[in-house]
DNA sequence: ATGAGAGGAATGTGATCACAAATCCTGCCT
DNA sequence: AGGCAGGATTTGTGATCACATTCCTCTCAT
């Protein structure tokens, strides 16, 4: 809980820093279900009012990525069964599209990057850094999805990884085991042969699996 | 341009209000494309201040049915043929699942009540009225989803109406003639016969036909 | 007639304040 | 020891203000 100055080239509004910086760490898994946030809290951490503060807040919650109680009081949402199933049904319907939808356009060098990025992803799993494993799936993901040109499909499918943030900090923080990702050579494999409906199959089994470990 | 006075009964808090206001006459495509709109304005309209306007204003642009130029001025969006044709391939996805999951439920009751609703579509489309086929054709398609018993995939759909509402509104206002809701008519009968893939590919067509009309 | 520029009006932003409601903590009573 | 009442504190809400920026319009010179 300390002052984070405004970097001098940062020209942008304050709240829309507030409001990235809060996407970020909640989408990140950096805070977990159910974690109560003020508004003097949230504008004393970055140095500025309450009013940027509400509508970093306000703009969240219409993203589903905070929830608002009855009388305004702010928390990360705590998701039941049937949401998570519905956000993962949600998942498996948009990140195939987006899959395929890029792999026209997957060349060698996106598909080097993608290797790249998974091996950061096992580091992750080794060192068993939750929120790290989380920040390096996702990357994985938008950056084969980038290349779709889907823009506000793209932006509807990082929605649904914001609600899901917290929950996964819950799930990947429980589960001990190093798994290596395993779906994600699969879809690496399908983009180097072209194979679309493997590679669609591997993105919705990547992208619901982890979801279906939390129905206990 | 009035004072709207807060009824005593609407407990909700001012924002809220305005907000849901806002939120209804967009998705109905009350607003034309590129309509501008200021906040002191919204808070002289709803008799409030500017602080209520503009929380209302902000959760409305994070659902991307209002649109903030650099500047921080506030209008509704001209949305360019991708992005049409993106926001039409995302109803193409979420509505036939949720028309899939109310299939089971869907009993003589709710049949009747989306056969009445035509039926107010057809006189909105018999007398020209833009908005209120909209609206009809909006409560036809939610009726039906309600019964999917998924609000997370619900509230997603309604999010892609919002964006649209603008445009719609160009689209129908545009095109003078009188069709009648031949699509509605295939999902009842589909839903009558228990036909799932029949359900899913007529309300596949009819949540995309309109959209295809506006690629000129 | 047309384009540039200056001045004024309009607009969004962030800070601050008063207020009401909710929450929390303390201390008392049973 | 436990629960409850009551006050103190915390918290969100809405209004208002000062300020910087943007936008519009009118004017004047070419």
């Amino acid at each position: 809980m300390q002052i984070q100055p405004r970097t001098p080239d940062q020209t942008g509004a304050a709240h829309d820093r507030v409001y990235r910086s809060l996407r970020t760490r909640i989408m990140h898994g950096e805070l977990g279900p159910g974690e109560a946030l003020t508004l003097r809290g949230i504008g004393k951490h970055y140095g500025v009012s309450m009013t940027p503060a509400r509508e970093s807040v306000r703009r969240l919650a219409a993203e589903g990525a905070l929830t608002l109680s009855s009388s305004g009081r702010v928390s990360t949402p705590e998701l039941s069964n049937d949401r998570i199933e519905e956000l993962a049904a949600l998942r498996a319907l948009l990140e195939p599209e987006l899959a395929s939808r890029a792999l026209p356009r997957a060349h060698f060098a996106l598909i080097d990057r993608l290797e790249a990025i998974n091996q950061g992803v096992s580091q992750m799993v080794a060192r068993h850094d939750a929120s790290g494993y989380i920040r390096m799936n996702l990357e994985f993901h938008r950056t084969l999805y980038l290349r779709a040109q889907a823009p506000a499909i793209l932006a509807m499918t990082e929605t649904v990884w914001l609600q899901l943030g917290p929950t996964m900090r819950a799930l990947y923080s429980r589960l001990k085991r190093s798994e290596p990702p395993y779906n994600h050579k699969l879809i690496i494999a399908a983009l180097k042969a072209g194979d679309e409906p493997g590679l669609r199959l591997a993105v919705r089994t990547d992208s619901t699996q982890g979801l279906r470990l939390l129905k206990n």
